[in-house]
DNA sequence: ACCCTGACCCAGG
DNA sequence: ACCTGGGCCAGGG
């Protein structure tokens, strides 16, 4: 018989994987496409989850701003509402910002394989 | 089913 | 310190 709707798996896709860890990045920390990347699985890489990022775009319940580059960098800022928005959403979490980089970004920086175990 | 596009990162010369 | 190449996923035309 045809499989149900709860024996079947979901077809999870990597973009979906993306997604599900960015959203458990808590407010105020920061964490980067590599490190998600390599959580994710070693033949995953960092730009893959640069594409996800982009497709999260429409998903306002997805935190994308706490995602930058392995140096801090907000290299996805042109991609918010206005190229400002992004470090705006930071800011009012208390994560300062000085050209387009994160202050104490080691301080702050949240590794899934290390938060979640 | 092919072509294009796009928030990265590391290794080597 | 600069440039290059390789790896990598999903959606739309």
């Amino acid at each position: 018989m045809k499989p149900t709707a709860s024996a079947a798996p979901e077809p999870r896709n990597f973009f979906q994987d993306v997604h599900e860890v960015v959203r458990l990045i808590p407010a105020g920390r920061v964490s980067t496409y590599g490190t998600i990347a390599h959580y994710l699985g070693a033949r995953h890489g960092a730009r893959t989850v640069g594409y996800a990022m982009m497709a999260a775009h429409a998903d306002a319940s997805i935190p994308a701003h706490r995602v930058v580059n392995r140096l801090g960098h907000l290299t996805g800022r042109m991609h918010f509402a206005t190229p400002t928005a992004m470090q705006e959403a930071l800011e009012a979490e208390g994560v300062r910002v000085d050209t387009d980089r994160v202050l104490d970004f080691d301080k702050l920086f949240w590794d899934p394989a290390v938060e979640l175990g």
